[in-house]
DNA sequence: GGCAAGGTGTAGCGATTGCTACAAGAGCCG
DNA sequence: CGGCTCTTGTAGCAATCGCTACACCTTGCC
């Protein structure tokens, strides 16, 4: 019943950070216990203890990552407010093809992956960056913009399409399509 | 040298079917030699005896998908030529959404991650699916259109990004994005 | 028939998986 | 001090992983 007897060297919180880092890096495929552990300099054994099950750290790391995600966004996509729809675009795809969001990229097709199969931390990860991102997309809509909702809504649906055509090695389509939908400067 | 000397009672051909039809139903991730074989009536040991390595057989497992796509892509979209581009993206996203069509759904996020991840045969059957798509769409955009190029790969982009999002539970924020899009009556 | 070669089953190997049993150290409270 | 709970290490288990060694059977050719 009493809480903090003594005071453990190593906390849940303590270990996000490296654990996310090392799933970033490797994937969520490479993610078994004893390499967790590895990356985050502890044990298998201490994993399970702080977190019951893998699927719990799963669940809570995922967590940990779409928290996480907000604050990235946020410090790398500051400026001043856009004037044309193109110009959002631009910004936040110039952001998503930096080395710096490249491990993340990789990370976002998995999750989507496991939300794509039912896995529901996957989707509740997934559907957390999405609001994000279509929260940061409304409040860069242009000011003289006729329906900032919508339009948000619109390029979020046009940008990931594009990040997923990039991702497989279709970007060169994914530009075309973008440059015929009249949102970026020939 | 000589060629078939004996009539082997299961080839490649005849396991692909079998094959594809689990890893559609399970996913990559379960798709393991023993329950592969499993499914495909024959052992793990006759699996490596024919491709070598789960790597060779994942590889031409995805060839094999790949070109299945391509005509269960036509067969399931015939019909005569739509006169509007919401019309072209109204009959991809409904066949999308199709019972049929799920299993493929799932299974597309997978290969898209590991195409992200950058395993080259992934990328590959990822690329190749989506050129059977691109020309597909090519094929039906409105006579009347005045970039027809351009116009499919737009519509590719935004079908992408619409199927990503209903994939992670966004389908309401896709249905609207299309909406703003005004590519469909409201 | 004999022989070489392709095809197949059985058994197993070493590695890795998630997880657990057991014991021991560390700090608090009485 | 004695105990109590929290924390941690060491070992190990059953299951599964991709893959292989070995033996056997069939089949076609000479």
């Amino acid at each position: 019943m009493a809480n903090p007897i003594k005071k453990p060297t190593m906390t849940k919180d303590s270990l996000f950070p490296l654990l996310a880092a090392y799933v970033l890096a490797e994937g969520l495929g490479q993610a078994s216990l004893r390499p967790l552990a590895k990356a985050a300099g502890t044990s298998d054994r201490m994993l399970l203890y702080h977190f019951g099950s893998k699927e719990a750290l799963i669940d809570d790391l995922l967590g940990f990552i779409a928290r996480t995600y907000a604050s990235t966004l946020d410090a790398a996509l500051a400026g001043e407010r856009p004037v044309t729809r193109g110009q959002v675009v631009a910004r936040i795809l110039k952001h998503a093809r930096s080395d710096a969001a490249q491990p993340f990229t990789s990370l976002w097709w998995e999750i989507v992956a496991g939300a794509a199969r039912g896995e529901e931390s996957y989707r509740a990860a997934a559907q957390a960056m999405m609001d994000v991102l279509l929260g940061w997309l409304e409040g860069q809509m242009p000011t003289a913009d006729p329906d900032p909702e919508g339009g948000a809504r619109y390029l979020l649906t046009l940008i990931e399409g594009t990040l997923m055509l990039a991702a497989i090695g279709h970007e060169d389509t994914a530009h075309e399509g973008l440059l015929a939908s009249g949102l970026l400067p020939s």
